[in-house]
DNA sequence: GCAATGATGCACT
DNA sequence: GTGCATCATTGCG
């Protein structure tokens, strides 16, 4: 096993894509923290995909603010924002410069750290708890606004790198959850993205 | 096991 | 002031 300093990270090339393109490819990479000396990784196996100025369920729906300017700038950065007060949510930007859009890193498997992780959520946390939600692997994972705007693609304090890649039978999908102000048609498509069986798929309400 | 509820910060009419 | 791309806790059985 090489240690992280290879180059297996993802680079912008592999966000400049179509959103849904690279929602089912982010299925199976890892995501990487370097956090206090210290590498937590995870296996991502759940995605949501948020496309551009007419999707009514993406922030950026509503127009360019400074909230959701990232979200029109390059592909391969972090749109981290905070959501009912508590929260964190992980994204990444995909496509192209001005076409705002970016997927959801909805839960990972934690393959390493899981220690460090565990002390950053709360102690009756099952191993599967740690990671099992949007919310979730970002508190286990130490992600929060400070690195909105963060590029990814350079393989410091948060990158994603090659992990294995998936069979079709294995990915799963269906409409995206928690949207239910988003327009019928919005909320019926089915941009949420998971690997089959997985016990790291968050919980559907 | 499940449903109901409160928490909490910030962007934006 | 309103409403969130959620989660932990409580109260049931």
């Amino acid at each position: 096993m090489f240690p992280s300093a290879t180059n297996n990270i993802l680079g912008r090339e592999f966000f400049a894509r179509p959103t849904l393109t690279v929602a089912r490819a982010l299925l199976g990479q890892r995501l990487v923290r370097q956090l206090n000396g210290e590498l937590l990784a995870g296996r991502i196996v759940e995605t949501e995909a948020y496309i551009g100025p007419d999707d009514t369920a993406c922030h950026a729906h509503k127009g360019r603010t400074a909230r959701t300017e990232v979200m029109f700038g390059s592909p391969g950065v972090a749109y981290v924002y905070l959501i009912y007060g508590i929260h964190s949510m992980l994204n990444i930007v995909t496509e192209q410069v001005g076409f705002p859009a970016a997927v959801l890193i909805r839960a990972v498997d934690p393959l390493e750290g899981q220690e460090t992780m565990r002390q950053r959520r709360p102690p009756a946390s099952t191993l599967r708890q740690l990671t099992n939600g949007p919310g979730k692997l970002c508190q286990a994972f130490g992600i929060d606004r400070r690195l909105n705007g963060w590029e990814v693609t350079k393989g410091q304090q948060l990158w994603l790198e090659a992990g294995q890649s998936l069979s079709e039978v294995e990915v799963a999908t269906g409409p995206r959850v928690g949207i239910t102000y988003a327009d019928p048609a919005d909320r019926q498509v089915t941009w949420r993205f998971w690997i089959q069986d997985n016990e790291f798929v968050s919980p559907t309400r």
